[in-house]
Parts: structure tokens; sequence; C-alpha cells
DNA sequence: AGTTTAATTAAACATTTGTTTAGTTTTAAA
DNA sequence: TTTAAAACTAAACAAATGTTTAATTAAACT
């Protein structure tokens, strides 16, 4: 790895769990094991850098869905599975780079950076948005309100994958319990949401 | 108002919008119009400071729900709509307490006024779930994961309310539209959050 | 080889940080 | 009115901050 990915890599860890201001330059080089002025040299600033790493990132989050739309040989329905299982997985893969996004977004200075990390974020609108219209069109689903039934998938995930200590809360369980590494409860959180678009989207319920 | 409470109530406006870190005590006290020293006069610091703020705030979230438990004159599901509706209700008026609190969850130092908080943010959680599960025991409800029907609500609920830039984009309106005092889409968000539970929860639809 | 460019270092820089001090004004009680 | 406590101020404090400098080492090129 070379030092600017060391230093990038650094931050991105340091940034999620103590946040822009809490971090300073001197714990995110020492963490990568290199001078301080090295920062400086390959990024230009502190702010810089925290614009380098979510570009970094960013590339990870492409646009997963946008093949999805045109997919003939599967039902609406199974389409959402398809995004609810894959949010999930891209969530839990990038934790800590969601972190930082979504701690962003909560701040009002920077507001140029918090547009282009609302654009990150929501990458991925556009083909879920066709996918439901499309499955309202055919008669597949009901006509329900299509961006906040997407804020629903999205929120739900988001809420119980922010914070391990509240979803510990919410599930009653012990110290120990870690949402992120916890297969059966990814099992379980992706069984509701699936469910509750079933229940919210179907027409033909039985 | 006091001196005391206008230290406060900078506090929380400035750590809401920038973050604890990213506000310094002279920031608050210009903010106030006292001098710098008087926070660490009434508060000791910056620190006590930023937990004073949470007990401050952390009364006007007092226990909504408990009394709605044992009210026999209501359906279940006229209680999940009276929940939904308090629950956004007392979002958008402490929307600046919410903002604090959520960032706070999600980093990791500090871990004794994280627990403090996700407490205080999901004081609710037992009443809603002994309803969930009532409702469920006489038959009105299906047997749904009832934690993460929980966390449906409130992550749908919280994932538009605590970005306006996000909520902007999710609808795809312009740059004046403030998510936080628009009534329209205050009702918008009611609706689909209660017709989604009413498809959800609601053994016998039609 | 020598020479130029890039990478890295330790130290210093100027600000800003939270906090404290010592003194002053205001308030309230005796 | 005198006295004591509380409220407030301006200044100073030490420590930490992001950044830059100047010097040194390593790499690459001629």
């Amino acid at each position: 790895m070379t030092t600017k990915e060391t230093i990038l890599e650094s931050a991105l860890k340091l940034f999620s769990s103590k946040g822009f201001e809490g971090t300073s330059v001197r714990e995110i080089a020492a963490d990568a094991g290199v001078n301080v002025a090295m920062i400086n040299y390959y990024f230009g600033s502190k702010e810089k850098l925290f614009e380098s790493v979510v570009e970094y990132r960013a590339l990870v989050l492409k646009g997963l869905f946008s093949d999805l739309v045109n997919n003939p040989s599967l039902s609406y329905i199974e389409k959402i599975d398809i995004i609810i299982d894959k949010t999930i997985e891209r969530k839990l893969s990038n934790s800590k780079f969601h972190h930082i996004m979504h701690r962003e977004l909560s701040l009002e200075h920077r507001p140029q950076l918090r547009d282009a990390i609302s654009d990150i974020l929501l990458k991925n609108m556009d083909p879920v948005k066709q996918i439901i219209k499309n499955g309202i069109k055919d008669g597949e689903f009901r006509e329900v309100d299509i961006e906040l039934t997407i804020s629903t998938i999205l929120g739900t995930i988001h809420y119980l994958l922010t914070s391990d200590i509240m979803c510990r809360k919410i599930l009653g369980k012990k110290e120990g319990f870690n949402p992120f590494n916890n297969k059966p409860f990814i099992k379980r959180l992706s069984e509701h949401t699936k469910q509750l678009m079933r229940s919210h989207l179907l027409k033909n319920k039985k």
C-alpha cells in the first residue's frame, strides 16, 4: 500500500469513529505511521484529505441497479428483494464510509460537500424509482407513494445499521452483540424488510 | 431568560449545526452575548455544557405513549396512527436536539454519553412494543417482527427528517423547499407511514 | 557516474483551542 | 450602610491545532 493510500485508510477509520473536527491530522499521521507533513504534501489540507476520502470510497458505491430495470426474467417484487439485499450488503461492507457521509449530511457547514454526499448516497435512487413505477403501471404493485416507499427501505436499514448501541437496545441484546457481523440478525432484517414490502406493494396478497 | 439558559440555547443551536468539536466555546459565548468565562463558571467545562444541553432538552421528550397502552376506546391500529403522528410531531419540534443526539450516537468516543442518549431516544420503545404485542395476541395484527416494525416507523421518519438536503433530493424538490415546515409534506409522510403500517400489520385487509 | 525530481523528516509557525486567574461590578442580606 | 456572596469581565495560560519551512534521504533519469 502506498503512503497516500495508508493515509486515506487511517483517515477513513478515524473520521468515521471520531468525526472530522474530532480527529487531528497528527492522529491520522500516527495511525498511518507517516510524518504529519505528508498529509499536506499529498492532499494539501485536512479538508481536502476529507474530500479525497469521500472520492476514494465513493467509487465503490457505483450504480448497482441500473441493469435491474430492464431485466425481463424477474418479477417486480423479486427486483425489490434484490435491491433490499444489495442495500444491506453494501451498507455492511462500507459501514465506516456510511457513518462519515450521514454525519456530514447532518452538519450545516461545508454545504458543497453535503451536496456531493447526498448525490453519492442517492446514486441508485432513479433505477429503484423506475422499477416501482413500472410495477405499478403493469398492475403488480399498488399505487403507493414511490419516493416515500424508497425512504422506508433505506430508513429501516439505515436506522438499525448506523448505531450498534441503538440496535442492541432495540433488539434487547446484551453488550457482546454486534449487529454488523451477526448473520442471523442480518437475515432477520432482510426478511422483515422484504415481507414489509410485499405487504405494502403487492396488489393480490393472500 | 437567565444567562445560563441563554448559553444553553446558543449551545443547542451551534452544536446542532456544527457538531460538538466543530463549535468553540467562544462562538457559543459570542452567540449568547456573554463572556467566555461564563461557560466554565456555570457549567465547569465544554463537555459538561454538552451534557447539560442533553439533560436540558431530554426533559421535553418524556414518555408519551405509556397511557396509550391501556386505552380501551381505541383499536390497535388507531394507536399506531397516534404513535406515528406524535413521533413526527416530536421530531419536528425538537429537530435540533435530534440532530445532536443522532450524530453523537454515530461517534465512538464519549461512550457513557452514547448510552444515555440511546436511552432517551428509546424512552417510548416499551409501550409501543406492548401495543403491537397486544394487537397480535388479540388477532388484529399479524405476527410481525415487533422490534423491526418499530425500527421501520422510526427509520422512515428519521431518514426523511434528518437532512433537509437529502429529503429535497429524494422528493425531487427545488432549493427553496424546506421539509421541516412544509405542511403538505408532513401530511404526506404521515399518510404514507400509516398506510404502510396498515398493510403490514392488519390481518383482514380489503 | 552525476543530476534532477520525488519522498520524507524534524522543527518551527501562527492560530485557535478550552480553561483559569485576578479583579471588578452587581446583588442581596445583615 | 456595611458586608458577603454572586455575577461578570478582560487578560493570560498552556496545550493543541493545521500548516509551512528548510533540510535530508531515496528514486529515477541522463
